[in-house]
Order: structure tokens, then sequence, then C-alpha cells
DNA sequence: TTTCGATGGTGAGGCAGTTCACACAGCCGC
DNA sequence: GCGGCTGTGTGAACTGCCTCACCATCGAAA
């Protein structure tokens, strides 16, 4: 859980330079590296369901988000899959397999109509080897990933569906703290992302649309009263 | 699960040098600078049972196993414990906190009487500023942690108890090919690195005692038909 | 317009694993 | 050599969640 959440941005797609410019990993640079490196990108455009790549390819390099959100999912034998981190504009996503040079250990799916930007491996290892300032930003990033990953064990081991339920909702829906506070997302895929099955999900999401705390329609969800949620997602059980 | 497992080592204390001599993260490095190193070290000796560090100490360091064994782990409110990993003679661990000098986010737990190394952040980090071969090292290391914990969760969510207990009996045991494979480990800790019941692993564990396939002894678990651990463990059932 | 796949909704039944309540052995400290 | 603690062994009862088997609806493609 506890996916990060990019700051809302403007919805129109954003110039790839822009990405760079206004990203943790890059704003620090001089202009000319930047630009030196938005030589080595490339655009890619993907409408929503596509596999940008799979468990097994080879890993090729590292992805941006300019717009659109992407899942990080893997299939079991039996068909079931799991959400192990979603990614939204600003995002950068893809850096194990760019990092370490192994193949892909999981599939990467548009969750909506993507712009991403791409940057090889062959590229941008030897700019990392000169700026090790850049080195210590990935790390700081990998190690984030690693206390992300580490509280979905936790979560997945200690919470039930209901906590585990409300605290992916509250994370979904944060950053819209005004307005309705609203998710474009199916509930296969909220499923997925808490590790239980599409029909419990459904129940508890129905049983809290009852109670009028979130509203639900075809492929998005929307929190009325997060505080409802949040009292779960503490408590660790539904108090009703 | 896949506990990265020291190749079998003397078993005798070694010396805090040799450990940076022959560790992947230092062995490149020129003689005068691992002195030097060496220099900030201090050793530690804890006996079993002893917390090494705690959940939201600020994370003063990097620290290295030189003899016994350590498990990292966090405990629910409820009281349940997971083990999140578990290191060995040859091992670092507690880079997290080092690299990114955030408090620490689990336990750390001798299993055995240890002799560690430990390295401060204050003396570490200009260190690692002026050896980025030391950070890509680190970066490889952050890259397989962040597998091995992906992988945690994907057995968690995907595999049933007896296939995760296999799994993990056969990791725990590995690198001892010609003898009798055995670990020296409690079935409370098996049972919290697997994340289910004490009482439920110790029942698969009698059935698997009364085929012969392993021998149980107090605060110890050996490994006799490694084969039929191992049909288990990839056939994600026990077909007897 | 029809068809078809994807999404959402719902109940009955089953089972893997938990929880609880013990009992008993070894081992340590005093 | 006496407590007391840790580690292990076991059964009965319970339960959260899954599986299965549907049906309804929507949207896009044919």
């Amino acid at each position: 859980m506890s996916i990060p959440r990019a700051k809302q941005a403007p919805q129109r797609t954003r110039d790839k330079l822009s990405l760079l410019r206004s990203h943790p990993l890059f704003r620090d640079l001089p202009g000319p590296v930047i630009e030196h490196l938005g030589s080595y990108m490339r655009t890619r455009r993907v409408a929503r369901g596509t596999t940008i790549f799979t468990k097994g390819d080879p890993g090729t390099g590292l992805m941006g988000v300019l717009a659109g959100a992407v899942k990080v999912s893997v299939a079991s034998a039996e068909g079931k899959d799991i959400v192990l981190n979603t990614f939204r504009e600003g995002d950068i996503f893809g850096e194990i397999a760019l990092l370490d040079g192994r193949p892909r250990t999981a599939d990467a799916i548009a969750m909506a109509d993507c712009e991403l930007i791409v940057i090889e491996r062959r590229d941008f290892v030897p700019f990392l080897g000169s700026h090790p300032d850049v080195m210590l930003k990935f790390i700081e990033i990998l190690c984030s990933r690693l206390r992300h990953t580490s509280e979905q064990v936790q979560d997945i081991t200690f919470l039930n569906l209901p906590t585990r339920l409300a605290k992916t909702l509250l994370q979904l829906t944060a950053g819209e703290e005004g307005a309705q506070r609203k998710a474009a997302i199916t509930q296969r895929e909220i499923s997925q992302m808490i590790g239980m099955s599409r029909e419990s999900t459904n129940k508890q999401l129905r049983a809290w649309a009852k109670r009028g705390w979130i509203r639900l329609e075809r492929g998005g969800v929307g929190v009325t009263a997060p505080d409802k949620l949040a009292a779960i997602a503490a408590e660790g059980f539904d108090a009703s």
C-alpha cells in the first residue's frame, strides 16, 4: 500500500523536458545535461490495457509517466493477479531492471491511455556512471520502494479485508482534498491491489456505499466520508 | 522468501578486515581504503535473543554479520510477528536506514549468539560520496532486496502453507548439500517467516516428519528428502 | 443493430488456516 | 532439584474469505 501519489498536476500532456526539469531525480542538474538526456529519450503512447512490458523481458530501460497511469503486477499460475505498485503522471518506474540489468520480474500495464517516456539502459548507464549525484537519487528511490513493498508485506499479513480496502481507497483518492475525492479504477483492479477476491471486495464496497461513505459508479469510486474510512484503516476493524 | 544464504564459511569468528576484503561490496577497493574503512568500524557481540535495533530507532548505520544469524522482523499491534529477512555470516544489513537516513522500519534480533560489525552513518556517508563504485554496489544490493521482498509478496498471496513451508525449509538448509541438510531454528521462527500460525506450521512439519521427509529436534529441522519438498514447492500443493 | 467482452452484483457452500485450550518435554538459573 | 520459561505437540471449534454459479448492465466492435 502507500502508493506514492503525484501532486495534482495539469491534465494536459506535459513536455518530456518539463518532466525532467521538474522531477526530483534530475531537477538539480545543469540545463545542458538535461537537454543531453532529453535527446536520448523517446516518447511512447499506449492505450488503456496495453502491456508495456512483461515479466521475463530483458529490462531495456527506464520509463516515466507523462500522462495516464500504470500498474505493475504479477500473475500466478492459476490466473490470479496482484498489483505491486501503481504510477501516475510525474512518476518513474522500471528502474530496477535499468539499474541491475536483470530481466523484469513483473508486468507493467496501462491503467488508462498513457504517454510515456523511455530511456534505454545502454544510453543511461554510462550517464549514470559519470553522475554520482543522480546515483544517490536513485538510491533514495530504491529505499523508498523497499519501504513501500515492506509495508505491503505487513499489510497483507496483518490486516483484514476492510482495513486494507479502506487504506487503499484513501490512498487512491488522496490529493483531491477539497472536492469530491474520486478515483478512476475498476473493482477488479482494487481487489488485485489489496490481494483479495473481486467478489469479497465488491461486497465490502457495497456495504460502505449503502452507508453513504463512498459512491460507486462504473469504473470509479468516490469517497464521501474519508474520516470513516480512516477510522477503519486505523482501528484495524469495522467498528460501524 | 528466497533468503540470501551465505556460502558455507569457517565456523570460527572472522576478522573484520577479512569480512571487508571478501565482501562483494568492498573487495575491489584498494587495500589502504579498506584499512581506512576498517578504522571506522567497531565490533559488537550480542547474545541470542538480543534486540540489535528497533522499529523507529534513528538509523545509525550499517551492520555486518561476522558470526551468527540475525532476523529482521516487525510486530503487529496484536503481537503477531513476521520475519522480513534473515542474515548470516558474511551478509550486511541495515543499509536502508544508512542510505536514506530515515528511521528503521523493522526490528533486528539475533537468532543466535552473534558477532557484528557496525559502521556509523556519519562516517560512511562521506566515504560513499567519494566512492561511486561502492554506490553502484549498494544499488545492486538494493535491487536484489527489492526483488526478494517482491517475491515475498507473491509467495504470501499466491502460495498455501505447505508450499511456502517447503520453499523456506529448502532455503534454510541450502548449501549443505552433501551431509544431512539441517538448520538451527525454532518452529515459531519458521512460522513467522512464512506468515502462518505456529500451530499450523507445526502440524505440517509433523506430517512430513511422519513420512520421513524431515527430522525434527528441539530448535532444529533436518531435511532428509529435499526432492520431495522441492516437488511440493514447485507443484504448489502436497501431491503426497 | 446485434453481439460480445468487460464490469458489477449476489448468494450458497466449503475449506484452509486461526484461535484457544491444553499437556508435556527439555533446559536454565538459583 | 525445584520452579519457571521456552519449545513443541494436538484437538475442537470457529470464521473470514474463496469458489462457484449465476445474472444484469454497459460500451464498443462487428
